[in-house]
DNA sequence: CTGAAAGCGCTTACAG
DNA sequence: CTGAAAGCGCTTACAG
């Protein structure tokens, strides 16, 4: 916090005083509340119009033991958040609620918050905002018991937390993984790879335990060697086909853990003079716009964050209605697999 | 506003009583401020700890006449608007600048605010937000009138007020319209349509001006028929090209208003059988990331969207600085011409 | 229809 | 090192 412009301020009193009413009134005519006849309402109007008058919202929370119109969301930050399908689809969610509700919407962009963030970060502040909506917990459950321990509400996103009584809606990653893997196993693939997302993040680690259990299901070896990756970001995946690339026999099918990587994978089978999909099958994972339009469209999993960002929001908008509910909503959704032309039966 | 949660809040006063100190003492070590004994302090700290005591920050605020660590965003909203380049990028550079001084952001999305809105709306309320940063103003001037008339920090982006005395930051559009108009020129068109965008924001406007502007100083006719549409979504470029492309002498060369309608109408010829830039030379707006993958890699001009997010990130915080400071920030960025592959000289 | 007064939960000189 | 008290700018019973 800032010391606040110099300018002085002027408060209710000094509307009072101008328009020789008492402070009662006059914050009956700013709420319009209770009765007040026309002729002093229209007066105490001319006077704030002439005084330039503002209520001073934190002194109007404080005295009416109100909460503001703000919705807070936390989400861990990382380059290229700004424009990724990801959070831009999440976003879309939550506004289509936010906006009909008439919420404005207060943002805390960091990887992690400490307790002391907790408790003086306006956005975790009940006082100030109605509830908080967390994306993505970047792994760290623990922030969330101690978020449990304060007097807000809030709403876990995409991160589903098996252990904790706490509101969260996930995505079922480790089934989409299954699903991508038995396709590829189902059209003759044997040597599959995978490239892994962030290994500290629920949708990395779910992806990569579907991609092992559908291996271990269909009676295959999960080999070290074709499992690569540990991070999200296009440049990784280029190291990690490469690697795979430089392996003595290179798999016939990769499973990626996003579209994005998965193009940029495909762009290095490209360069090494290979083929997607004769020589070897993709699959991507987010259904980004991107996806479709790709010179080879490619197959990946559809993933609701749109309606995962909605429901969130709704979710949290009915919690605060009903303080008293005790149970907590758990909500896994599920993907779809969109077959495109990344993929190539063999055998 | 919403009545808060039904719990009983902790306050200030409960936290002194159990400790057996005032509550003076209870500030000061929330705080970290004056002085305390160490056991003092670990007792209170504990019973803090125990009561689950969190600071109102309304009454803080009030009280210490300080201002939330806030800077507010107000923008138009738009479908599409999360996940479109123009909104990601500006956000991207703004918050390139909050992050770093550990600023929240607070959203308010709404096509226009009214003068009660404007009392109302915490993003606009001083005493909780450092500043607010208006985002294209939708054509709308008069908004920023009663603005300057509050006691409120403000710059406006990509809005570019010449009549004004207000801190502003804008593309030079119409410069840009002329260099890219100027280009078809030198490379033999003679035929030029525009598709333009949304006439009432200032990038319509301007970029229509330019076109035209080029082709007078030139000496070449405007014709009528060669300017159409007017919003910058997708699916009226398409109508737009389809216009153009039904009039009995098709256009050799379109500028569009943007990339992402430049990418429709380019579909729209192809749907046509003919070919860019062999039949049809395009320019766009935007220099958007497909831009450059599209099939026939599009020509277009770069505009400094980043840069105008952190420059007016910066100049706001450099006002709350200086409030003392009055001569008006006005800036206008330039733009760049990046020639790529849909354009082709011709005659 | 109007106002005096208590109170919201803090901070901050000021005094000790 | 600690506390009593005034004050921040409002709202809201309550009384008239």
């Amino acid at each position: 916090m800032v010391k606040q412009l110099g300018t002085k301020k002027v408060s209710i009193m000094d509307v009072a005083k101008e328009a020789g009413v008492s402070i009662t009134t006059v914050s009956r005519v700013v709420n319009r509340s209770g009765v007040v006849s026309k002729k002093t309402q229209e007066n105490v109007l001319q006077v704030i119009e002439k005084l330039r008058y503002k209520p001073d919202i934190s002194a109007r929370l404080l005295a009416s033991k109100q909460v503001g119109k703000i919705l807070g969301i936390v989400s861990p930050y990382f380059e290229g958040i700004f424009g990724s399908y990801y959070f831009s689809e999440i976003m879309r969610g939550i506004n289509s609620v936010s906006m009909k509700e008439e919420l404005d919407t207060l943002f805390h962009l960091s990887g992690h918050f400490t307790s002391m963030e907790l408790s003086n970060r306006l956005v975790f502040n009940p006082s100030f905002v109605q509830g908080v909506l967390l994306i993505d917990l970047d792994g760290d459950e623990s922030k969330v018991k101690n978020l449990k321990e304060e007097n807000l509400s809030f709403v876990v996103i995409n991160h589903y937390l098996e252990n904790l009584s706490v509101h969260c809606i996930g995505i079922d990653n480790r089934s989409a993984a299954i699903n991508a893997v038995n396709y590829l196993i189902e059209i003759g693939h044997r040597r599959i790879a995978a490239i892994t997302g962030n290994l500290s993040t629920q949708a990395g680690i779910g992806r990569l335990e579907g991609y092992k259990k559908s291996l271990i299901d269909h009676g295959f070896d999960v080999r070290d060697d074709y499992i690569v990756g540990n991070s999200f970001h296009p440049d990784d995946a280029r190291k990690s086909m490469e690697a795979l690339l430089n392996l003595p026999q290179h798999p016939t099918a990769v499973f990626v853990a996003s579209d994005e990587m998965a193009q940029e994978a495909m762009d290095v089978i490209f360069e090494r003079g290979l083929k997607v999909p004769d020589d070897i099958s993709m699959i991507g994972f987010d259904d980004e716009p991107l996806a479709a339009k790709a010179r080879i469209p490619l197959t990946t999993l559809q993933q609701p964050l749109f309606d995962m960002g909605k429901m969130a929001a709704e979710l949290i908008l009915d919690i605060i209605q009903k303080p008293d509910k005790t149970e907590e909503t758990k909500i896994l959704l599920p993907t779809q697999l969109i077959k495109r032309e990344s993929c190539k039966s063999i055998g």
